[in-house]
DNA sequence: ATATTATTGCAAATTTGTCGCAATTTATGT
DNA sequence: ACATAAATTGCGACAAATTTGCAATAATAT
C-alpha cells in the first residue's frame, strides 16, 4: 500500500501541477484531522497566504483530494476517501460534536447501486446524519 | 395526513416562536422548489429584509425545517424530509445539474441502523453523490 | 384594546472569497 | 549545478456574503 504522501505527490505530477511548499503544507494540515473550517485550515498553515490556500483547496477539490462537507452550519474540509480512510459522519445538533462512522459495506454498495440505477457515474459521496449524540440525549 | 403548512405553523408555536409574515413568506418560498441558493431565496421573498431571511433560515435549520446541502461549491437550501418528500441527490460536477433520487428503503433502513449502532438519535440526514451525469459522461 | 415580548428593518461592521499582477519558486533541458 | 521557461505565490484591493446592534413594529396573551 502506497503512502498517502507519495500518492499525493504523484497525483499532482501526473495531472501536470507542481509540487510546491504551499501545497504540501496544506496537504499536511489536512492529515489526520477532523473536518475543519477554512479559518482553522488557514491557522494551521502559517506563512501561507490566505488567497493561496483558497486556490490550493480549489485545486485539491478539482483533483478530488479534498471534499467540502456540510456539517452543521458552515462547510468543513476533509481529505477524500482516496487519501484517507473513507467514512461518514454523525453530527450532534446540540453540542456540535462530529462522530466518524465506521465503514459500512452494505451502505456503500447501496450508494453505488443507486447511482448506477440513474446512469450516473459516482466519483465521491457523503452522508451526514444529524441528531443528538448519546451525551446530549440525556438533557 | 397533515398539510405541511399546518404542521409548520404548529411546529413554530409548540417551540415558542411566533408565526410572522416573514416566516410564512420564507416557508412558502421554499415550497416545491429545487434546492436554492440564499440569493435566489431572497429574490423569492420580496419585501422581506435580507438579514431577516438569514435569521429565519437559521431558525428553520435549528427547528429542522430546512437543511443546507453542499451542492458542488456553494450551499443550497431545501426543506427537510419532515416538510417535504424525503430524498437524496446526485450532483454532476461538470454541468452542475442536481438529480433527486427516488426514496430507497434499504438505504434509509441502513442509515438508521448505523445511527443507533452508535447510540445516536438521528433527526435528519442527507446523502450527496457527486460525479458525472449521463449526459456529461459522453464528453 | 393594552401591555408585554418577540421580531423586523436598516445601516454598519465583519467575515469570506476573488482578482490582477509583479516577484518568487518549481520544473526542464543542458 | 545553471540558466531559462512556466507555474505559483504573496500582496493589496475588491466584491460578495453573513452578522450585529438597536430603535421601530408586529405578534401574543390578558
Amino acid at each position: 500500500m502506497t503512502e498517502p504522501l507519495q500518492q499525493f505527490q504523484k497525483h499532482l505530477k501526473t495531472n501536470g501541477y507542481s509540487l510546491t511548499v504551499g501545497r504540501q503544507t496544506v496537504f499536511a494540515a489536512l492529515q489526520g484531522q477532523e473536518p475543519q473550517t477554512m479559518h482553522e485550515l488557514v491557522a494551521r498553515c502559517p506563512g501561507i497566504d490566505r488567497a493561496s490556500i483558497y486556490r490550493t483547496i480549489a485545486l485539491f477539490e478539482q483533483l478530488a483530494v479534498v471534499q467540502r462537507l456540510q456539517i452543521g452550519w458552515k462547510y468543513k474540509l476533509e481529505l477524500t476517501g482516496a487519501f484517507a480512510h473513507h467514512h461518514h459522519h454523525l453530527s450532534c445538533s446540540r453540542c456540535g460534536k462530529i462522530i466518524p462512522l465506521p465503514e459500512d459495506l452494505v451502505l456503500e454498495k447501496r450508494v453505488s447501486l443507486l447511482a448506477s440505477s440513474q446512469n450516473f457515474q459516482p466519483r465521491d459521496h457523503q452522508l451526514e446524519i444529524r441528531g443528538l449524540c448519546s451525551a446530549c440525549q440525556q438533557l
